[in-house]
DNA sequence: TGATAAATTGACCACCCGGTCAATAGTGCT
DNA sequence: AGCACTATTGACCGGGTGGTCAATTTATCA
């Protein structure tokens, strides 16, 4: 009768999470053309006709997964966002980085899917998330950099979309970066303060 | 007798451009491991049987585009960095990054396996190629900056990685983002001089 | 022209995929 | 206990994969 994905939300929560902890292993694991509906299956220990019972297909699956994600990144986007709404933009600028950093330490395969996702990748609706998630950072690190501009931190006259690309571009490599680090490396080699301290001061003096 | 791929280079020029063009469209449209051997063959008008007596594996053939990919790219990469080695810092950015308009523009489909392979991606020997272009940017780049800081245009007590990371960052995201852009969109909404500009400016002078 | 060697073919292999659905197990109610 | 209803199962389907190899076509040379 309830035909969605409420299927799912009416499973015991223990079952729910086992499900959920396979997909994200899996889709972190591999693009999503490679993701094999069998391993998630195996992995949270139910069978194939209860799995497409609760998801119709794999691209609702994933998008469900997708969902979830981005709502994890945005607690903690916006967290940071009003914890440091008072400091100024090179301290701010530092706290977002240090959040990325933690959601990164806090979630790894969430980090995967999410970098997977921007950075090429052929996952469905991968146009409408792609231009959802360039909305979302342009308004987050666009009041971020207004807010700069109205203390003259930064310069008034700035092209704030090209400020916005060129942060977004920084941030990103930088946290992309140290998730692969993280992965594999000493990770003790990495000293994150001194590349927070390069960040803000290329965006507040440039390299001269 | 002759084992290796030297099989292939002995084939009619004609026949070898027929393949390394279906190859490269494949590779160009679908990630490494949803590229099909079997579009190849047919697009390139020979039988499966030839395409693996010339190349052993679908990774071997891979690398084997990939390798002709990364010539093409150095080539540009010379010329340009040859080209501009009297110019000032900032005239030699904005000649830098018209060569890779000029590259995409002329090999777009080169540049799209480039990006499917930088960003994601799990193409054989990943690793391996991607830490090649690392050395190579950082070479690259690394003179580009250091050059500059001979001549008092860069402050000369830069953190030299850093900056030939954020340099790379921002690089390719833009050209990531002009190829997108290029490749969909009304290509004239899109001012590449004011980007030029903007990034050129980022670099010497920050965002204050 | 006919024998020999080399190049090319495509049917075939084992395997895996996303998705289906009749059969089975489990639950709740009278 | 017997019934009705739902949840779960896994064998099965059509299709696609990278890769193989006996059979056939083509080229070479006496």
């Amino acid at each position: 009768m309830i035909s969605n994905t409420n299927k799912f939300k009416q499973l015991a929560e223990e079952k729910q999470s086992r499900i959920v902890n396979a997909c994200i292993s899996e889709f972190a694991e591999n693009d999503y053309e490679t993701a094999s509906m069998n391993t998630v299956v195996n992995q949270a220990g139910i069978s194939k006709g209860s799995l497409f019972n609760y998801f119709q297909s794999k691209s609702i699956l994933y998008n469900h997964i997708y969902e979830l994600a981005l709502r994890e990144v945005k607690t903690y986007l916006r967290k940071v966002r009003d914890e440091t709404a008072q400091l100024p933009f090179n301290e701010r600028l530092s706290k977002i980085v240090d959040s990325g950093v933690q959601f990164i330490g806090e979630h790894p395969r969430l980090a995967r899917i999410y970098f997977r996702l921007v950075y090429s990748g052929d996952s469905p609706n991968r146009e409408k998330i792609v231009t959802e998630l360039q909305a979302m950072s342009e308004e987050y690190l666009g009041n971020i950099i207004q807010d700069a501009m109205d203390r003259n931190e930064l310069d008034p006259n700035l092209d704030k979309t090209q400020s916005v690309f060129f942060l977004d571009a920084v941030l990103n490599r930088f946290l992309k970066e140290y998730h692969e680090v993280m992965n594999k490396r000493s990770q003790d080699t990495f000293d994150k303060e001194e590349w927070v301290k390069g960040i803000t001061k290329l965006f507040t003096k440039g390299l001269s």
